[in-house]
RNA sequence: GGCGCGUUGACGGAACGGUUACGUGGAGCUCUGCAAAAGCUUAUAAAUGGGUUCGACUCCCAUACGUGCCUCCA
């Protein structure tokens, strides 16, 4: 099977062939750092970690980045409405930096636990702003911005294809929109490339705007005449106009910096796609000229209890309040790759146990490559034996599932199925180093960590083993017993078969 | 108001125009020093009504319900 995935942009399954050969060029939107993310913002981050573990697989460099807005946007598409950064930081009593600066670590931590692959660069927008500055100045140049009021705004209907991406209807939603745009754009459509600090005001987070990318080197006052800012009668402080860039700027801005002007993969969540990734396509292409991204990937969201999770229903629950629950990130990750990235997922405490409860029996399968023993038998009698055999075609045959637009779910299955083997069959006919390649292979494209969270038992907990095996050949029963709870309170559960003691984590 | 999506068993969740998905949980049986595991069995699976077809969970139409975007949010 061949490496494949779901293309917005085509609307159908497209093989996958990169720009330059054996390497990989991917941009996924980050988080906007005002809040702790929760489990919603989480499963769009899994499920990328999953692509590039995948495209590791089959042998590709990966160059990833990834944004982290730390920069106040807007509320709002329309532009309006309060900051999100400077909310948070009012809230808190802090300065926006600081908020920024400690939501980014949370966020870094939780990629931590959950296991998440480092993108090789992780760029936060405040970093940016020379860049984001000089894209605005190319499409100023071209021809393609006007300036208002607040703003200096994108024109989309100078870039013709704008609708095509996420097939809006632009006239109908005109018709249908519920909120009032700003008057003064020309387009419902059109979005603010840079921002103008309001007068009088002044931002935890502000830049100056370049004379370059301003008309004429005019501003419109307050009252809406253009004036000269070689007029005399205008303050120095009033020419030296502060702003910060729009909400769509930096990731364009960030990605062509970082990767060139065409991406091979675009990653984000399915509500990007009518405004934000809209935007980013028009306002790159129309500065380069060239294709943005050849394939872009969004995923689904996930309900809670059949909900959607928004921020102002507060039913987003975060990583912590998960773990105060009893369950891992780990689980968590099992649970979001459960289901295919594109399809709406629902959470539920029952689901997430019930995907617990799975990576607790993988485990206790991992746990088992301590307990066997390198066989001792030729490379031929390896071949003949249908186990090892099987093992082997398994991690190939999850590769070939996730090669399918990343199908989880059947990747879970085929692994469910090999362990069924190993449960099924004697320890001895299982040989150990094909199982512990194939749980190479399963940490490495699924990141379950089942390698480094199966340690084995220590030699104490050994020698009780040893003990109750001499008991049970004498027949002790009550000793046998009785070390049997010794060990299960050290969490160790084990279990007798026909032919040898197999032991177990109790939790 | 405009545009779109979904509806599979107790729960989660796949594939597929005809063949047991798989997992988690429940019940029963077998095996077993006990326990556990495993194996086997089991519970009216495809929202509803039509249509196409030799045959539909799978394709088409309608209805119901749910839900998303257009407004924060992945």
């Amino acid at each position: 099977m061949t490496l494949q995935f779901h293309n917005t942009l085509t609307g159908e399954i497209d093989k996958f062939e990169s720009i330059v050969p054996g390497k990989v060029s991917i941009y996924t939107c980050g988080p906007t750092v005002y809040d702790y993310p929760h489990i919603g913002n989480w499963v769009a981050y899994i499920y990328w970690d999953t692509l590039v573990r995948v495209l590791m697989a089959n042998d590709y460099d990966v160059t990833r980045v990834m944004n982290i807005t730390d920069v106040g946007h807007l509320v709002s598409d329309a532009d309006e409405g309060e900051d999100k950064l400077e909310k948070g930081a009012r809230r808190e009593g802090k300065t926006a930096w600081e908020v920024a600066k400690f939501y980014t670590n949370d966020f870094l931590n939780g990629m931590k636990q959950l296991g998440l692959v480092t993108p090789q660069f992780i760029a936060k927008a405040t970093d940016y702003i020379p860049d984001q500055i000089k894209l605005v100045q190319k499409l100023v140049d071209k021809g393609y911005t006007y300036q208002i009021d607040d703003g200096i705004y994108f024109d989309t209907s100078k870039f013709p294809t704008y609708a095509d991406f996420a097939h809006l209807n632009l006239d109908a939603q005109k018709a249908g929109a519920r909120v009032e745009f700003n008057q003064q754009k020309r387009n419902a459509s059109d979005f603010a490339l840079w921002k103008f600090t309001p007068a009088g005001e002044k931002r935890d987070m502000e830049w100056l705007t370049p004379q370059e990318i301003l008309e004429d080197g005019k501003w419109n006052m307050e009252d809406g005449k253009s004036q000269s800012i070689a007029n005399s009668q205008i303050p120095i402080a009033n020419s030296q106009r502060m702003g910060f860039p729009g909400w769509h700027i930096e990731c364009s801005a960030i990605a062509m910096s970082i990767l060139g002007e065409t991406l091979d993969i675009h990653t984000g969540g399915i509500d990007h796609i009518p405004v934000h990734h809209t935007n980013e396509i028009a306002q790159s292409e129309s500065a380069t000229g060239v294709i943005f991204s050849n394939y872009w990937l969004h995923n689904n969201h996930l309900k809670v209890n059949n909900t959607k999770i928004s921020k102002s229903l507060g039913n987003g629950y975060t990583l912590k309040d998960l773990q105060e629950k009893g369950y891992s990130p780990l689980d968590f990750r099992l649970f979001v790759l459960q289901s295919n990235y594109r399809k709406e997922g629902n959470f539920t405490f029952d689901n997430l146990q019930s995907a617990k409860n799975r990576l607790h029996n993988w485990r206790n399968i991992a746990a088992l490559r301590h307990q066997i023993h390198d066989t001792l038998q030729s490379e031929a009698e390896r071949a003949k034996d249908d186990k090892t055999i099987s093992l082997l075609a398994t991690s190939q045959a999850i590769i070939e599932a996730l090669n399918d637009d990343l199908g989880t779910p059947q990747a879970l299955k085929i692994i469910d199925e090999a362990f069924a083997r190993i449960t099924r069959s004697s320890l001895s006919r299982v040989d150990r180093q094909s199982l512990i390649q194939l749980l190479e292979t399963i940490d490495s494209t699924l990141g379950l960590q089942l390698i480094d969270s199966t340690p084995d038992i220590s030699d104490e907990e050994k020698k009780i083993l040893l003990l109750r095996k001499s008991a049970r050949e004498r027949k002790d029963w009550d000793k046998s017993d009785e070390l049997r709870d010794e060990l299960l309170k050290l969490d160790v559960i084990i279990r007798d078969t026909n032919s040898e003691t197999v032991w177990e984590y109790k939790i």
